[in-house]
DNA sequence: TGTACATCAGTGAACGCGCGTTCACTGATGTAC
DNA sequence: TGTACATCAGTGAACGCGCGTTCACTGATGTAC
């Protein structure tokens, strides 16, 4: 994705394959979940043989890793293009003809509903119940880090009116994961909400837990949002 | 547990060994997680041969199913119980020495936290990624519409007093999953909400997305009920 | 432009491992007369 | 109360499988002169 012109044939065929492998891993992650992964079955599936997988990832942690990592980096990509898509709108003309998809809060609500419905397992990888025995590099903490920034700054838009909650008080004092963000305490606390409603509702949705129940999960979570929002 | 009076003393050894087995299987489970519980490794620690647990347990799957049913009979017992100690209480004193844990939707709230605290792996277990092509049968499904109903009704006795929603809307048309409960459209969506707002909060502490955060996860959770309470 | 060499992709065999599960068997425990 | 028989718990060997990973090797591709 990078640098592709300064790259040598050979550098840009291993790129390839390397993400022909990541596809064939989410293909496989979202039929047999993630504990399962199995270089060798990936192998099989691409017309290889098992150890040829070792020329492109160190081992099975390593692309575990890497998947985790692009999965952050699509959704932190993901939001950062809709809050510059919604920003822009607000620039160019006031409040006309607004599809509802673009302003703040609301639009990064859809756009991770959206991202997620596209790839259930994508999701659950990182915001699932975590792979047993697997910890993530720290370089991945950064990019989950810049989607918190996201929510706060797309929380600090419009900050919620109302009184203040003995969790305020809290966070005003732990405020460390939102880095050197300005947000006042009601935003953190905003920003926090946001992501527990989000993903209460859009986590029992992507593990089937409403799937025998009838009603429509996109109005539920319509729901949490405009409640949410209209605090 | 039933009826262990009329228990031969083979019944009774076989259904503690079966109790053991499931012991141990926590216990791997809360280490290594569910997609990767081995009833080899089961009965090595548990002194035996392998072949022994084909025993008590047709194969690993029926294991599974039996961990699943005990965790719901489990969640549902310690809700029902907490549901039961309100209405008492409610009957006893009419609101003096109110502790904060007996009424209502905030009983069952801390119930809940408490349930799932004591052992992560237990409510990742039911409510979690689901284990790979794994599909619980209906009796599992059965017990966790008892813990519905116990939403139900706790909702039910305080209904929220709002204007309706495009949801409530929704739910009065397809309120299949409430059984026959008698509940309101709006009491229907309280308790979902409740549902999802709890397993936010909850299921991000369990997989230990707050870990480096450094504000107490117990302050957002009583903060998410206390905003949903005072709807 | 052609040749000599280095780099690198991919293979096949192999190692050790643990898995779920079946099966024939032993030995202990309970049951019937 | 004692004996004959049936039931059942647990064992050890075995099957077939797939896993991650290492290693020596082949053949193709690129690089340097």
């Amino acid at each position: 994705m990078a640098d592709t012109g300064t790259a040598t044939p050979r550098e840009r065929y291993r790129a390839q394959i390397r993400a022909e492998i990541k596809e064939h891993a989410w293909q496989q992650i979202a039929t047999t979940g993630a504990s399962a992964l199995s270089l060798n079955a990936i192998a099989k599936q691409m017309g290889m043989s098992g150890p040829a997988l070792y020329r492109y990832y160190a081992n099975r942690d390593e692309l575990i890793t890497e998947l985790i990592r692009d999965a952050y980096r699509s959704l932190a990509d993901t939001l950062r293009s809709t809050a510059e898509k919604a920003t822009e709108e607000g620039a160019d003309r006031s409040d006309d003809q607004d599809d509802g998809r673009g302003d703040g809060l609301a639009g990064l609500a859809h756009a991770v509903r959206g991202w997620a419905l596209r790839d259930p397992q994508r999701y659950l990888l990182i915001y699932g119940t975590p792979v047993p025995g697997y910890h993530a590099p720290d370089d991945i903490t950064a990019i989950s880090s810049q989607i918190m920034t996201l929510l706060l700054d797309a929380a600090s838009a419009a900050p919620p009116r109302r009184p203040e909650t003995p969790l305020d008080h809290h966070l005003a004092a732990h405020r460390d994961w939102a880095g050197d963000h300005p947000a006042p305490p009601a935003v953190l606390h905003q920003a926090l909400s946001f992501w527990t409603r989000i993903h209460g509702v859009l986590s029992l949705e992507l593990a089937g837990h409403f799937a025998g129940m009838g009603f429509d999960p996109a109005l539920l979570f319509a729901a949490e949002l405009d409640d949410l929002l209209t605090r």
